[in-house]
DNA sequence: CTGAAAGCGCTTACAG
DNA sequence: CTGAAAGCGCTTACAG
């Protein structure tokens, strides 16, 4: 490909000069400013993107960790919609986006290193397991970061509004007349704690206390784990009448455990999920859910970065909360 | 972060024997290497990818083109595990991903530009328009490409066996007993003629003749207008009994037109889907449909796409077929 | 076995 | 307004 050099030669100019013309420096002439910029189109120039960033230090390049130990962050259609969204906005104000990642061939990396290696500017921390100490060690390092639905000591977080988003969720049921209730949650984590504090404070304010009997855990996305866990709810002796699930996914395996139990959906048990995917708003009865705002996270999350890159003096530290949207659905029965 | 700088004057050595230890260029004393390679670890050394692509024309960088017209390539559970797929292996032979994209800040590029920017040792395009003038120019660029369930030029391609695959679904549904079969299939692109060649080719080697009026098109993964597309297929005198869906999203759509139309699913319908996304084999009756082997594909696609970049004199230009597997599911009722 | 030197493609103080 | 020169961090013929 034509370099700058190229670009000189066919305006017998210097490269130096041909590099201001690019790059919109006022002092140059504005006819020969035409005459640079018209070569480099006709020999189809494009800046070599590594040669400038060796020389100014920046590589407009951003790094996301979107991966988590199950190497599934991607095929979660949450995380797959951040990204996307983080993507576009980031591409927007002129960065590139490229994966981080541990294993390179046969060396074996710290996050740091990697991210030292290929030059990016700042990381993107989502779908990955958050107690690693090397994240800890990248959120000391200096580079920017952002992270998602999980707050680092150093580093702006955008955040879902998990514990308000699940307290109206918790109202709405109540408002249909249930008060067994059940909660099959997550594994731990900030999202899931955030979780269980809203849903026990409605609870609470709702004046119903909670039986633990109805609490269990479950992992995110099994829908065969969450069989299991709501045919155990299903069987107890005083059954809850409505189940918040860890998530969409998981409805799936509680409506055929319902099903299975010989038990009507929704009329004798009703479900909530998490997260407001298509399918289960596709099914009739469609799902009760939270809808979680991905566009915005993603939106938010390259904002907040790109920022603290660009303006590294007025580093934005705050938290952004997202609001979701509470989706209605069939799902949860009117009760008497 | 350290530099090679850091190392030699640590080590009192130049930075070329620095680098050539670093290397494992065999004309360094042992002795010499174990120092420098003591002295990098304890300084924190690791290259600078810029610095090494700039001299050496190799970044070790594959740009990947995942994203649809309407950006939501990464949101399809088959796109996302296969660029999965793709990433884990290029890691694994040590290369990095960067996506690649059209619009940079202000700046428009054309796919290649943005790939020579970047500095991409190779391409891997997916869920994009084929047919756009851009695709062209990279595929006659010289840079090395690998294109998946579309065939280039000058590219390798890894495709899933369309053909096959959809004849044996049609063999499966034809031994249950259904010879009315409708095809909504989706709009027109290879992976869709395919489809329908081995759909018409099954239906003929099984002796039953093609009613257009059982033909029809919808969206991919567009569960609204699936269902308006079934509804309208219900609503025939002479209505099918088994209607293959353009891919599973549709189902959700499908069961609702059903339920609307006062039928049973699959008794009075049966529904076969294509894909074998989760979850749809999590609902019951589960789906009749054929499981892409979506890990296969992005593995083949990152071993052909580094091979051309390492052997180019063994380019390797024979597209990969990878077959899918028969889901036989509930949604295919047995006729009488 | 080690090192001095050139150069990858760019940018940027500085001189003129 | 233009250009010569240095340098970003690395690699690699070549000399010794």
């Amino acid at each position: 490909m034509a370099n700058i050099r190229d670009i000189a030669a066919s305006c017998k100019l210097s490269v130096a000069t041909v590099s201001k013309a690019l790059n919109g420096y006022s002092d140059v002439n504005e006819v020969t400013r035409a005459r640079v910029l018209d070569a480099a189109k006709r020999l189809g120039y494009f800046p070599n993107a590594q040669a400038r960033s060796l020389k100014t230090s920046r590589s407009y390049q951003l790094g996301v960790l979107f991966i988590d130990e199950n190497n599934n962050g991607l095929t979660q259609y949450f995380f797959a919609k951040v990204l996307n969204s983080f993507k576009m906005e980031a591409e927007r104000l002129g960065y590139h986006i490229t994966f981080i990642t541990k294993k390179l061939g046969n060396a074996e990396l710290s996050y740091l290193q990697s991210c030292r290696h290929i030059g990016v500017e700042g990381v993107c921390l989502a779908c990955i397991d958050f107690d690693q100490p090397e994240v800890e060690e990248l959120d000391n390092s200096g580079l920017p970061l952002v992270s998602i639905d999980y707050i680092l000591k150093n580093s702006p977080a955008i955040l879902s509004d998990n514990r308000n988003d699940m307290a109206s969720m918790v109202r709405f049921v109540k408002e249909r007349g249930h008060s067994r209730i059940a909660f099959i949650h997550g594994p731990p984590s900030r999202v899931t704690s955030e979780r269980i504090r809203g849903f026990t404070n409605a609870m609470k304010d709702a004046g119903i206390s909670i039986d633990p009997t109805l609490m269990a855990e479950s992992p995110y996305t099994d829908s065969v784990k969450a069989f299991e866990a709501v045919t155990k709810m299903l069987k107890l002796e005083n059954k809850p009448t409505c189940i918040f699930l860890p998530d969409d996914s998981c409805a799936f395996g509680a409506i055929e455990a319902i099903n299975k139990m010989g038990l009507r959906f929704p009329e004798d048990v009703s479900l909530v999920g998490y997260d407001g995917i298509r399918f289960t708003q596709m099914m009739s009865p469609n799902l009760t859910t939270m809808r979680q705002d991905a566009e915005a996270i993603g939106l938010a999350a390259a904002k907040a970065l790109i920022n603290n890159i660009e303006a590294p003096e007025h580093k934005h530290m705050t938290p952004v909360v997202v609001s979701g949207q509470l989706l209605p659905g069939g799902s949860v029965s009117q009760l008497n």
